[in-house]
DNA sequence: GTGAAAACAGGACAACTGTCCTGTTTTAGT
DNA sequence: ACTAAAACAGGACAGTTGTCCTGTTTTCAC
């Protein structure tokens, strides 16, 4: 008698790549769809895996969901705004190029998802501790990084009165409620027109500080 | 034989009550908890209504949402944002009134649950093109009462390079992130920091264009 | 080679989801 | 008073949810 069955499904394994699969397919379903509406049967179908195989790698769906987070959430963060952002040349420069990316992407895509981290966030921050604490972690992770980039653009110019740490606060608040707007209205409207208020914004507030800085009542005339 | 029961629950008809004790309950249960994270058996009994009464309301889930999104969240976005705004003297002074009512709420109750109408947008605009529609709209009446407030404050002084819409989006698109980012660290911080970001910017940005529009190169000091 | 642990397969399971259905009671028109 | 429709009661229903369980296969240390 065969104790090896005619076609015993030859597998590979290959637990590394599985989880990647996983997590991958997570990511896309989590984003587009949300966290409560994708179902793991739904979602094993997609990934190509079995339950026996998820329940290993992720015993509840709870761990899948803080792996989605943790890596590919923040590492699209990473990709998509910290990293540009570090190395363009100014701060502005950085935010006009992120923002002017995501826009021809989603015109390209031509539906609006919505950002990952904020989607995430408002369905799963009062929810579980453990998903607030990653999700505030990216954030505070972002707002840091453009705080920073902030400071270095006014190396050498001293000035006072500009805090970096808000302005980045409202760069990261005006990106994801833009998104939100653009979600709400299926356009990338609100993302243009708020990239265009932020620069102007940063432009217009550091060169008042600038002029602010010399201590005389009247600025520096550009003509 | 009694047609009449013992004592058959007895029942007073009130379908307008009963109507909005149930987008009552939805709209808290789905303001917090989410959409899909809240079923309508666990509804019901929060209403204390019955299957019947649900159905014969509202025969789906999606009739019960629409409700509460065209009642509840418009009402609420009305009384919170609109209403006060209109009814400030400037927009600026409308603007940080609402924060500050909005973060002194916040800090009583002890949590951030977020805005209802972010929380509803994210959620559902790209489950149903129903639920987008009617956020949308909300949106819109929203970002366009803020726009005409900011022209109203223009008024007189003829000031040509302010685009009210586009600063209303601003507006709109800040106070929603901000809201997310407080969710995900269960902070007002992020609305304190981006409601004085906004105040400054909104009235740099109002007192400066009245300058550029002097034509001169020296600005009105005020001292 | 042998044993044990890791890596998977495939399905069972109870709990829950939203919807619907059959009755009963109240209301309102005539 | 009679009747039809509206307003509810209460539960049944099939489909889906996340989790768990028993096997089988691969890997690896010794």
């Amino acid at each position: 008698m065969p104790q090896r069955p005619a076609s015993p499904h030859r597998r590979t394994n290959d637990p590394e790549g599985l989880r990647q699969r996983l997590v991958d397919a997570a990511y896309i379903a989590f984003s587009t769809r949300g966290y409560h509406s994708t179902g793991l049967h739904e979602l094993k179908r997609e990934a190509g895996v079995t339950g026996g195989a998820l329940s290993h790698h992720f015993p509840t769906k709870k761990a899948l969901g803080l792996a989605v987070i943790q890596d590919r959430v923040a590492e699209a963060v990473e990709l998509t705004w910290i990293t540009p952002v570090k190395l363009a040349t100014t701060t502005s420069d950085g935010i006009q190029a992120v923002f002017a990316s995501i826009i021809s992407e989603l015109e390209r895509k031509g539906t609006v998802s919505g950002c990952p981290l904020n989607n995430l966030a408002l369905e799963l921050s009062c929810q579980d501790k453990d998903f607030q604490a990653a999700i505030e972690a990216i954030f505070m992770r972002w707002r840091t990084a453009i705080a920073d980039k902030l400071r270095a653009d006014l190396r050498g110019s001293t000035i006072h009165d500009f805090d970096s740490e808000a302005m980045a606060t409202l760069v990261v608040a005006t990106y994801s409620g833009a998104m939100a707007m653009a979600k709400a209205c299926q356009s990338v409207a609100p993302l243009a027109t708020c990239a265009k208020q932020l620069t102007s914004i940063i432009q217009n507030q550091t060169s008042l500080a600038t002029h602010l800085n010399l201590e005389s009542g009247y600025p520096v005339s550009r003509s």
